[in-house]
DNA sequence: AAATCAATTGAACAATTGTTCAATTATGGA
DNA sequence: TCCATAATTGAACAATTGTTCAATTGATTT
């Protein structure tokens, strides 16, 4: 962007996906970076939940919960149904917990 | 939090990480979260490169990509060593490219 | 020593984020 | 119909974020 930088070498293609699949990607993986999310993220492992639910076992508000709820809708980390008054939510797909499992071993092996 | 919420369940044990560890989780996934770092994360998948040569990839100026890297290696991203003048960086680990390669799977099986 | 190139840092600023609170929508039961 | 429960929404606010700019540190060469 503004500086030489000597590089020696014969300066390879990046080979980079575009711009605005780096943006989708960033998009979806945005949705993990907030602990209350993560936290509600990790109890729909288990099973499907209602917000209300969700709200006492994260210890957040249920409005709280329902903004959080829209992002990960928004940005595809959970689906979500209705079952007469309650909704139900759950994890989208495996992608969703593999990663969750990813960091969680990478947090884990640490010196 | 708040609510009632009838749960019709017998109330199942959260079984939830602590919440250090879920901070821990954060942290590191925080550092996926933003539109530059996934873009620096993704050239660093290729090969190990410097500041500069990041620079001129990316399209950002020399002190942004640094202050993005402080950023990648204070959450355990990216390892670096020096090589005279220049420093190198590199992705930690696998579980960095494993979280963008499930993650770019998943941004791109669409519906 | 000085000069040069590379990298890092800190302050400042606009932009974005997550929560609370209050109001609203939705569904089912009396 | 009215009421109770569940869920969503919007405005407001403090807190955090990412970039730029300028200054600084580090390592090598002459």
């Amino acid at each position: 962007m503004e500086g030489n930088c000597d590089t020696g070498k014969p300066d390879q293609p990046p080979n980079l996906p575009p711009d605005e699949k780096i943006a989708e990607l960033a998009e979806f993986l945005e949705a993990f970076s907030d602990f209350s999310r993560i936290k509600i993220l990790l109890v729909l492992q288990e099973r499907e939940l209602r917000p209300c639910e969700i709200s006492k076992i994260v210890g957040l508000s249920v409005s709280a919960v329902a903004h959080q709820l829209r992002v990960l809708r928004d940005k595809r980390l959970v689906r979500y149904f209705r079952e007469g008054k309650s909704v139900y939510y759950a994890l989208d797909d495996e992608h969703v917990s593999a990663i969750l499992k990813t960091a969680l071993e990478h947090v884990n092996e640490r010196r």
